[in-house]
DNA sequence: TCGATCTGCGTATGTCATACGCGATTGTGC
DNA sequence: GCACAATCGCGTATGACATACGCAGATCGA
């Protein structure tokens, strides 16, 4: 098959659990799983910030030197740890044909697909503040990746677009929950009435008429705020497929 | 403790330029604008990472803790670095009436917008690494919400749904830089080819389909994503729209 | 049994943000 | 003019952090 011919990055190697271990010496006292675990709990409870090599050490029991034995880096630990908390996506059916959903059965999928990652982020909110290329290639984002894929297979969009919608939808799922972490933040401030301070009806005319409305005032508005973006979405890609299904010949692209 | 009601987040006020400078003592020999300036350089050549407080001040020809007569920590040099690498938003005709644009004014404004918002990005990749939450109250950022809510002001949404609607595009176009950004690093390595390495067709069909068609493998393909995205929420927003007219008014797009 | 290999981990180094305080400077009230 | 208090630039100190290096003991293949 596929030998290692390039080098992959470390992290990468790490996720997937390519790693050579030898057999000789000392049995490992530690495992790399529980390294993880026990850094996902130390961000769950105090946040990222407070994952140090120092502190994750200390919650195991062992010298923190001793980690740079199951990891090479810090923010390998972090790759391993944030794809480990997405956790794998729901597949779906699993040797489902390519209609199996009926002609709208992508809808629903990728809808929930978007409550389950978005369930993720909800348990997991310091998966906010790690990049998203910390976990580009592993494992468990991948699955996430190969299930929206799964829920367009019975759509007639070209592989390029079922991709690009993939990658759109992902990058809605974060910011919808950033945008809840943030406004659950600034609320204790109220957010609306400090922007109302600030923002006189000369210069920001629509801004203040936006904020005057109390559309900003309604604090667990939140859920509202993300049908309301994923339904735009989905339209989108609605009437994209709708340009896509006259023709069932082959379509060129471009 | 400050003049107004409430205490603003010293990040606000620093950034609104609300700081009670007294008018004794010696002449200050530097000012804000030229520490930010200093700061933004050394993020654009080097990266946010290099953007440490001594780095800033010797770029400055003075002492590491000068800085601090002039902004209260680092988070706020790096907001107020942040909201002026953004830049003002372009607020379009300057009292145009609701629908000085057309019925479908609000379209082209809202792509100018953010196309506009996309230079921003990549003029200052680094702002990718700033949290959004850094930004949020400040002036340059408010302004570009300002000018999303301008280009649909000719629109029947209401204003809670304007407002849903620029936090989702500006998201959107948050999200498409940080793509960029990550192929394009991730394009050294061949992501196209790393991904078809890890991902065997057994576990992953979709996914190895859609690699199989070599949608990844075409690196300057980002103008097309992002126009991709754009169009499809753009075309959630004419539903909605169409959806909130309320008298059909034989609107015949061409 | 012996050496190669691996273990846990103490120590040292260098980077960083920033608290604290000192001497110099300068506007203000007298 | 003068005293004083506010403000300046900034040297020094502290404590957190990632991590390079190397040692002593454990374990396995020979």
């Amino acid at each position: 098959m596929t030998n290692d011919e390039a080098a992959l990055p470390a992290r990468v190697e790490l996720a997937w659990g390519l790693r050579d271990h030898g057999r000789r010496g000392p049995k490992p006292g530690l495992t790399l799983e529980r390294i993880v675990a026990a850094g996902i709990e130390v961000a769950r409870t105090d946040g990222i910030a407070a994952v140090s090599m120092a502190r994750v050490a200390g919650e195991l029991g062992v010298g923190t030197m001793s980690l740079y034995r199951y990891v090479g880096a810090k923010d390998e630990l972090i790759s391993v740890m944030a794809d480990t908390a997405f956790g794998a996506a729901d597949l779906g059916p699993d040797e489902a044909g390519p209609d199996e959903a009926g002609p709208d059965g992508w809808r629903a999928g990728l809808t929930h697909w978007a409550d389950g990652l978005r369930a993720s982020y909800r348990r997991n909110p310091w998966l906010l503040e790690v990049p998203v290329s910390a976990t580009m290639l592993a494992p468990n984002t991948v699955s996430w990746m190969e299930a929206a894929l799964r829920w367009m297979a019975g759509t007639p969009l070209p592989e390029q677009q079922k991709l690009s919608t993939a990658l759109l939808l992902s990058g809605f799922v974060r910011n919808e929950a950033t945008l809840s972490i943030d406004i659950a933040g600034a609320a204790s401030l109220e957010f609306g009435a400090t922007l109302a301070r600030l923002t006189d009806e000369v210069r920001f005319p629509a801004l203040h008429r936006a904020i005057a409305s109390g559309s900003l005032d309604d604090d667990d508005d939140l859920d509202d705020e993300f049908d309301f973006g994923l339904q735009c979405i989905l339209d989108g890609v609605a009437a994209l497929i709708e340009r896509h299904r006259p023709q069932q010949s082959r379509t060129h692209r471009r």
